[in-house]
DNA sequence: ATTACTATAGCTCGAGTAG
DNA sequence: TCTACTCGAGCTATAGTAA
């Protein structure tokens, strides 16, 4: 559902509508009949009458609206159509708001050893392109473990696992195929915004494992050891 | 110029700035600076270079944009006041969007063949038994795919996303999870009465498909084959 | 009261073109 | 290339008025 390809003038068209559904809508004719004159609607719109009368015909003939004219007023209902051009709107004025305030999950975990395994995997140059491109830095050769001591947290990680998120792609290197691996940008502790939380959809570590990498070795910049708990803010988008 | 008809056009201005805000949104003009020629705009909106320039001028004078100009092209970048009017109209809309409360929505599609997931979850007793009390009926093993090939039949399918509807809950069978299903009671082509659309919220589908479940094969049922165009009623509440 | 037709004033748009 | 100015063709809005 988008803007772009549809053409200047029937967009300009299409809003014009908007504006007279949105007064409509004002006065009631979203699901019945109301009755209204073309000066009533001219004088809230600020044109004359017979603007109003032209436009109420166009409208009516593109399809936003129903009417019933007779030489006392006219009845006006919104139409389906009419409708389906708010919610389209509406919709795509929401996905410009969410790009402006992105939501964010806070997890909170302990600092974890981990088997060194994702030291392995970010080496491997089919993920490290994608992290360049996707997230915007070649990871340092290791993964920040978290374990998830409460079940709030877990239920959090669960959530990821349902968000859209930044997808790094699948590879095969002709001996064995590597699977698609779930980012999202995230910050620890506040203090810094460069990290990133993976999720690899074929993972070896429990639901209560949280794993985070960084451009950087996030142990010593931020002078972590095991045990200490952190925070970390998860950008959903 | 009246007092009035100013009026009307500064709302139809105001409209204007909205779709080269929303151009401009999904480049990415929202937090920052992005290089773009008013030939890229006007070819994307459909009016011509000159227009564009007019347009881009205007707007950047009401301050719905920042932009500087070079001779090699301009940066744009999406103000405050710029977003505070996409804000003005989200709202408005959803406000509108609010008060419509229609008891059906009739949504048009064509019959397709899906890939058999729906027989599998459907077979699912944590699903099974809920379709029961809350549906009335024990679903016949396979789902009916219906590709929504208009806009206006997506828009209504989207409609359904935010009206409350069934809520058939996920569930846990210990090896892994299942997730939560929206479902609505329907009608197909105002023939039968015992059908619901159902809205899983992980959905492997695309925004175009809308899955239909009944106590019996909708297809043998109907004497429908792919390709034949269905009419669903869908009860909102 | 209404809606809506006709004629015209005024505005918008884009081809040509400069910087 | 880029932005943006000029100006005429065409489109849009309204005053006058009919039904």
């Amino acid at each position: 559902m988008t803007v772009s390809h549809s053409k200047w003038k029937s967009m300009k068209e299409e809003l014009e509508a908007l504006l007279v559904i949105l007064v409509l809508a004002r006065f009631g004719a979203v699901n019945r009949y109301i009755r209204i004159s073309t000066r009533k609607i001219a004088n809230v719109l600020g044109f004359s009458q017979q603007s109003s009368s032209r436009i109420m015909r166009k409208i009516a003939e593109r399809g936003y609206i129903s009417r019933k004219v007779t030489p006392k007023g006219e009845e006006v209902k919104i139409t389906e159509k009419g409708l389906s051009i708010i919610l389209k709107y509406y919709e795509e004025l929401g996905r410009v708001l969410k790009t402006v305030s992105p939501e964010t999950i806070v997890i909170r975990g302990i600092v974890t050893t981990g088997l060194g395994e994702g030291r392995y995997y970010l080496m491997l140059n089919g993920y490290i392109k994608q992290f360049r491109e996707k997230l915007g830095f070649k990871p340092y050769p290791g993964t920040l473990n978290l374990k998830l001591k409460n079940l709030e947290d877990v239920v959090k990680k669960a959530r990821l696992l349902k968000t859209p998120g930044i997808i790094i792609e699948g590879f095969s290197n002709g001996i064995r195929t590597y699977g698609r691996v779930k980012a999202f940008k995230a910050r620890i502790n506040d203090l810094t915004d460069d990290v990133a939380v993976v999720l690899p959809e074929r993972t070896s570590h429990g639901f209560d494992i949280l794993e985070i990498i960084a451009p950087f070795n996030i142990r010593e910049r931020l002078g972590l050891k095991d045990g200490d708990e952190v925070t970390v803010t998860v950008y959903l988008q």
